[in-house]
DNA sequence: TATTTACAGAACCAATTCGGTCCGATATCC
DNA sequence: GGATATCGGACCGAATTGGTTCTGTAAATA
């Protein structure tokens, strides 16, 4: 199936719905711990722990231990790209194995749609990355068509504006 | 994950494969049979078969039974898109569910990212539609990027060139 | 017409993956 | 020191996937 994960679904639900209620960048004022979130997005509390817990690992958002603790947004929602909230809770965005990198195609010799397949990723990896977390969140956003400009951009050599520099 | 299954990576091997092999239309003359296929692909003979039926199915490729018969493109590569053939062997492109249509979110409350992934969706569709068969097999595609100049097609209010008029 | 070839369609099974849970350890606040 | 909350695993049942097998049917050929 050409979808992606339940866990990614939840994941930038998730993001979306802190980039809302905390625009704040990641002080201790800010965060909010896992039950809490839990409860406002009405999810099991283990799954949505679970999440963040990935989430802090990419980099994604920062963690703080102990009572008072939780969780808040790592970077500024416009510097935040769709393609890396899948990266971090899905793995990198690559359609066919064989441009996973590490393990080794064994109809390479056969394989006549290697580099095309590479294309498209790429092309998909661009379009995802011209979205992001402050997009998601902005409700004139989905009737603009936004990410098309993105995408005008890209192609005039432009550099994704989500991109980490 | 993000990856789609290996019934469609092999599916669009086996289908540039039979492009490259096979440029003329689906007469029985061009016609392939699957074992042959398997071998020519290096890939297990029931697998084969099994997906090209389904390509048949989806009326990609056209069968012919009996003695000699076989299986050959039911388009010209040109008129065959990538989101046509990973609709015909993977389902619908769709990255979340919520966007399948038939079923209904039960989070869709409290849901804030329902609308985005709509466009996101559709601008995958739209870079993937513009892709077709016959582009995979051209090896100077690759290294042209040529995807991008379909979306800017697209950008510029014209339909995709793969789609079937 | 009998035989051979090859697709059609469905059932079927083993193995991997996924969604979701649970627990001990560690860090922080009061 | 006690309460709170994350960290990092392991863990399990269920769903999906990759792949096989079998019976039926259509077409070509002798």
């Amino acid at each position: 199936m050409f979808r992606l994960s339940k866990i990614t679904d939840y994941g930038i639900v998730l993001l979306a719905h802190l980039a809302k209620r905390a625009p704040g960048l990641g002080t201790q004022a800010t965060s909010h711990n896992a039950r809490e979130l839990a409860s406002e997005v009405d999810l099991p509390v283990p799954v949505v722990s679970k999440i963040l817990k990935s989430l802090t690992r990419a980099g994604v958002l920062e963690s703080h231990r102990g009572a008072k603790g939780g969780y808040s947004l790592a970077r500024r929602p416009e510097d935040l790209s769709v393609v890396e909230m899948i990266t971090a809770l899905d793995g990198p965005v690559a359609l066919t194995q064989c441009n996973m990198g590490t393990e080794v195609c064994e109809h390479e010799g056969s394989c006549a749609v290697r580099n095309p397949w590479q294309v498209i990723n790429q092309v998909v990896r661009y379009s995802l990355s011209g979205v992001t977390l402050a997009d998601l969140i902005n409700p004139s956003f989905s009737a603009q068509h936004a990410p098309l400009s993105s995408l005008g951009r890209y192609m005039q050599g432009e550099p994704p504006r989500s991109r980490v520099s």
